[in-house]
DNA sequence: CAGCTGACAGATATTGAAATCTGTCAGCTG
DNA sequence: CAGCTGACAGATTTCAATATCTGTCAGCTG
């Protein structure tokens, strides 16, 4: 609204091009709008970002990691010897959060969810790096339990890709549209009943 | 080839649409197309298939009837009482054969593939139908793995649904260009092993 | 003089007129 | 007269002209 005083940062452009998406979708969003939003020349915006493919995978990544951020509370204190809840409450909260944090989303405004869909499509990196993430905290759960005694897990790493694959219906946003049918709840607790029990020690 | 004198059936249209498909794609496969390659006019296709939507729909269902049916054998002497092999490997072989077949048809021949990709993503109810096949068939082999003593389920048909569901990743075509990928193999073995270890009795 | 502008060339997207396709049906044909 | 044809209206797709966008860069400005 303001003519933005500020200094045009690249975090600014970020959340410029955000808005941008919102409004237009992506197929829609140019640069020369994200620079009107900004007050500024689309020369400007080419400054902080090499190319358009280059800002909109910013985009994707800073998308992403807010996703994995929101779940590593759930990881919580792995190591710290707290103890905590058990190990299997926990994989379970974990897997529960990002179902529940997926189907708010594209419940919540489908038209965003969408735009998302597309920018993940087209920035397989990204997508792959936040993949090996969510992975990389299955794995500190899974080792926590192997260590707890309530898990068996030969390799934790491939057991953690495993509980990654065999979930996919409940997180891959491909599936968003089956989301909401009946029975996905049932679906899904199925789904985590057969995993944890394969899990147990 | 031939002028084609044989009388106009239903099954000589699909053979005959599936022949378009295969060589114009889906985008550009017309019913006059059709109608061409079986020397008649395209008014004599509608006397069998009410719109091209209904012939597209056929030329699906007949595709996913033969996967289907390609597994059946698999499922085999279920209640026969000859026991066979016993239940986990007749799982495993039934899930390494869907698994083997779809990634053979996406690798030898990507277009035909890419074409039944947009067959079946347009018709969403003879997949849903093909889907009930599959678990109709999974629930009978678990079914027999729990009258022998080796599985445990309390309901079969759930069970069935989550074994369906945990593999998708290896079955559904839409991760089709992640099957071939190193590792691909491995991911698939653990998500077996995990499965079955929470079967066992 | 660091950061921004805006004109520019080539690439991509939009638009509207023309061509093709879908689905119908009155009438032809064997 | 059962089954097929082909002309037709409305819907959809194609194509080429036009407009917009991307990415660069010489020069402006605070």
């Amino acid at each position: 609204m303001a003519p933005t005083p500020q200094p045009l940062t690249a975090e600014r452009i970020l959340e410029a091009t955000e808005e941008v998406l919102r409004r237009h979708g992506p197929a829609k969003a140019t640069v020369v709008d994200v620079a009107r939003a900004l007050g500024v020349s689309h020369g400007s915006v080419y400054r902080h970002f090499r190319t358009k493919a280059a800002l909109r995978e910013a985009v994707t990544k800073r998308w992403l990691d807010r996703t994995s951020e929101s779940l590593s509370g759930i990881v919580a204190g792995d190591g710290n010897g707290d103890g905590g809840r058990d190990p299997e409450t926990r994989l379970r909260d974990w897997f529960s959060a990002l179902f529940a944090a997926k189907r708010r989303k594209a419940g919540d405004d489908p038209e965003l969810f969408a735009t998302y869909m597309v920018l993940t499509e087209e920035n397989g990196d990204a997508v792959g790096e936040h993949i090996a993430d969510l992975v990389g905290q299955l794995r500190r759960i899974v080792q926590a339990g192997v260590d707890a005694g309530a898990f068996a897990a030969d390799d934790p790493e491939t057991t953690a890709r495993a509980l990654f694959h065999a979930s996919r219906r409940f997180h891959d946003p491909r599936y968003a549209p089956e989301w909401e049918q009946p029975g996905t709840e049932d679906d899904f607790r199925a789904v985590m009943d057969l995993l944890l029990r394969g899990l147990r020690a």
